[in-house]
DNA sequence: GCCCTGACGTGAA
DNA sequence: ATTCACGCCAGGG
């Protein structure tokens, strides 16, 4: 007997803990979600899924950025102006609605622990010892 | 069931 | 840095 009341699928709820998994002052976008929820390429499916889902939920949506460090919402606008408000609440600094993967990307420890730190191409206008 | 849209990604021009 | 085309596929009309 099929239920009464159809729960959502199963990638819905893996793409979700994925999200909730973002640690705090870190973001990630939505193919590196998707793939984290075992559905690699369905980046897509990732922002179905935050439409869906509540902020009641308590999911971290504001940690979810698109591929580049953009903010997929429309510049100026009411979530996009929430988003920036929450990652500056954790010490994600937002320029140009844009943040810097290099920086906070929840991936960018692994990518440093197999090529190390990046070298500097010579780009750095002031160097400065950092924190 | 077809068609269009979309909190996306990637590569090419 | 921008723009375009495509790939992907769940939802809603």
């Amino acid at each position: 007997m099929k239920s009464v009341r159809p729960e959502p699928p199963p990638a819905h709820h893996a793409i979700r803990a994925a999200i909730a998994a973002i640690p705090q002052g870190r973001v990630a976008n939505y193919g590196e979600i998707a793939r984290r929820a075992g559905l690699p390429g369905r980046a897509r499916l990732v922002g179905t899924v935050l439409r869906e889902a509540p902020s009641a939920l308590g999911l971290p949506w504001y940690r979810v950025l698109r591929a580049d460090g953009r903010i997929a919402f429309p510049p100026g606008s009411k979530a996009f102006r929430e988003q920036v408000r929450h990652l500056a609440g954790e010490g994600v600094l937002v320029r140009g609605g844009r943040v810097d993967l290099a920086v906070h990307g929840w991936e960018r420890d692994v990518d440093h622990l197999l090529w190390g730190p990046p070298a500097q191409t010579g780009k750095r206008k002031s160097a400065r010892a950092e924190s």
